[in-house]
DNA sequence: ATGAAAGCGCTAACAG
DNA sequence: CTGTTAGCGCTTTCAT
């Protein structure tokens, strides 16, 4: 950007013909002679010529940036899904910024704000974990940016969104418990703020009551990482609780009850089976291997920014969507006795 | 980006003044009055007003983002770099875009484009495993671009670079299965054309040299992922070599080679003792758990940063540097016989 | 087939 | 203390 920079005038000048010729010859306009053309181009390619991406943006009021707002980029789930979105984003021509709230309301707002000022032309959003106030969100859709919400939605927000369909995932990862015989399963609970982790509750209690076992909330533990697990299986294990399942909200959660129970003898999955959630690479390494469901984080990448994309070339303004998708349930060694 | 945006000329229209006073107003400029700088930034507050960085960019010359090149960002270990960096840069300001090669040479050429044509201030590289040919990142320091190697170098190329040092800490790696004890340790390499990959087999070589222990490469096998590592040890346990432990260089190879063995009823760490070289989560959730190389991708990604701001803040130029981060050796269960 | 001019939003001399 | 002007690099009418 210093100096070195070859600019359009500098072509012109050097082929003494005007700028607007030189633009031209640059995007093959019919209206320039192919002698113009080859001369430019030529001159253009030995100059080392590199478009000005930001003279354009502010030309065209569109900058071809679209801005990510992620919650922690090294969660296994959502560097896929940027993967996702880089792949479909530079695919269209579009360039990326991406931004980490680390769960944190207030970064989230500074980063709507770096976002706007750099004039993004869409904005994908995963809410962080602390986010109460939305109206950094609704100031999104009043400056006219498109917003899309992938995995961490806000209920009733109005904006497209893409999910997965959590609900129906942890009915069935339960329902594969209850089938392979257990009655008293627990479930490891994420934050009940976070629609994900209501809904993974609900789907937990569905499937149960669903097989006539009527457990309420009483074998729900508040745990969603390694370190809690560890604790609320202490905790079950001193209160003397019969379980014979675990459900978790994410994979971590999983391993950490798997590795606490396997400490105090308890085998898995003989004694206690364990479906994980997934959000890493962990199923596959763990002894046993982990039960879990597939999130498919990078094909949400993809199908949110196709909306984005969608959103950001339409003339007219449509109705909000919301795509949900499937996850798999992907049955491993920690819930099927071989 | 579309209509709604407030601009510094709306502000002044309406206030009835020029467009530079509200833009000296803005950034409290002791030339203008209290009265005035009180009615301008109110009236930008109310109207929402958002500067606009592009338009900014463009007349600074300095777009105040920095780009980054990654080869793929679900490894732990390179996501926890782009954290590292992302903290630094927006603390000093800057924005950043993300792109990744996916270890590919001419999406790596395609991303030096993108980043060139965005007028970023500076990037941050680490080359992907294909890259042979160094012309494009030639082409950023000839267009007087700061540019600082991460991680994976390019030896000989005058850059500023920030790295571990690999072949210490391989060496001090090895030296730990010697000092415990093993004599026949097996080398997992990675590929020789980065430096990483020399550098690691480099230090084992050296430490079994140390000890004594004169092997060359009779233990050395091409194997840098979970597969690879797999049939490496079915190719050993076949051909009947002896072997009491394992150097891997990096951890999902280590845990490849784990299982296998485990599976074959070889016992870790007792038969074999295995260190890895770490790139994940993984280390603390196998069983055992993993001995490892810690390689702080999050303090790598702050270095770099810190020496690409200070190239971009600088006026004069001043010579290459090179930080070597000390990487430390995390001993775990899989090289520990309790 | 080509050029001249205006303007995207903002800042920074240079005037008053 | 405030306004005028010019210009960052590029595109795009409107002329010629």
């Amino acid at each position: 950007m210093k100096k070195g920079f070859v600019t359009i005038k500098d072509i012109a000048w050097e082929l003494k013909v005007s700028p607007s010729t030189v633009s031209r010859a640059l995007k093959d306009h019919p209206d320039i002679s192919g002698e113009t053309k080859r001369a430019v181009n030529e001159l253009a390619e030995k100059l080392n010529y590199q478009p000005n991406a930001v003279a354009l943006s502010l030309k065209q009021q569109r900058s071809n940036t679209i801005g990510i707002i992620i919650p922690e980029i090294v969660h296994y789930f959502f560097s896929s899904v940027i993967s996702g979105i880089e792949d479909v984003a530079y695919e269209a021509g579009f360039n990326v910024i991406i931004c980490q709230s680390n769960e944190m309301a207030n970064r989230e707002k500074a980063n709507v704000k770096t976002l706007l000022a750099s004039q993004v032309d869409g904005i994908l959003v995963s809410v962080s974990k602390e986010t109460k106030d939305f109206s950094h969100l609704e100031k999104i859709l009043k400056n006219k940016v498109p917003l899309i919400f992938y995995d961490r939605i806000v209920p009733g927000f109005l904006a497209d969104q893409v999910i997965i369909d959590d609900f129906d995932a942890a009915c069935r990862a339960t329902r594969h418990l209850v089938d392979s015989g257990r009655k008293r399963i627990a479930h490891f609970a994420g934050p009940q703020n976070l629609l994900i982790g209501q809904q993974r509750k609900e789907g937990y209690k569905k499937a149960l009551e669903d097989a006539g076992i009527h457990l309420g909330e009483t074998l729900v533990y508040n745990a969603d990482n390694f370190e809690k697990a560890r604790l609320a299986v202490l905790k079950i294990l001193e209160s003397g609780t019969d379980i014979d399942g675990i459900f978790a909200v994410n994979d971590l959660t999983a391993i950490g009850a798997m590795q606490t129970l396997q400490k105090r003898g308890i085998k898995i999955p003989n004694e206690v089976a364990i479906v994980g959630f997934s959000d890493g690479r962990f199923s596959g390494i763990t002894d046993p291997t982990l039960t879990s469901v597939d999130q498919h984080g990078y094909e949400m990448g993809t199908v949110a920014t196709r909306m984005l994309l969608k959103r950001i070339l339409s003339k007219e303004d449509y109705p909000c969507e919301t795509k949900v998708l499937h996850a798999n349930l992907i049955v491993r060694g920690s819930s099927q006795v071989s």
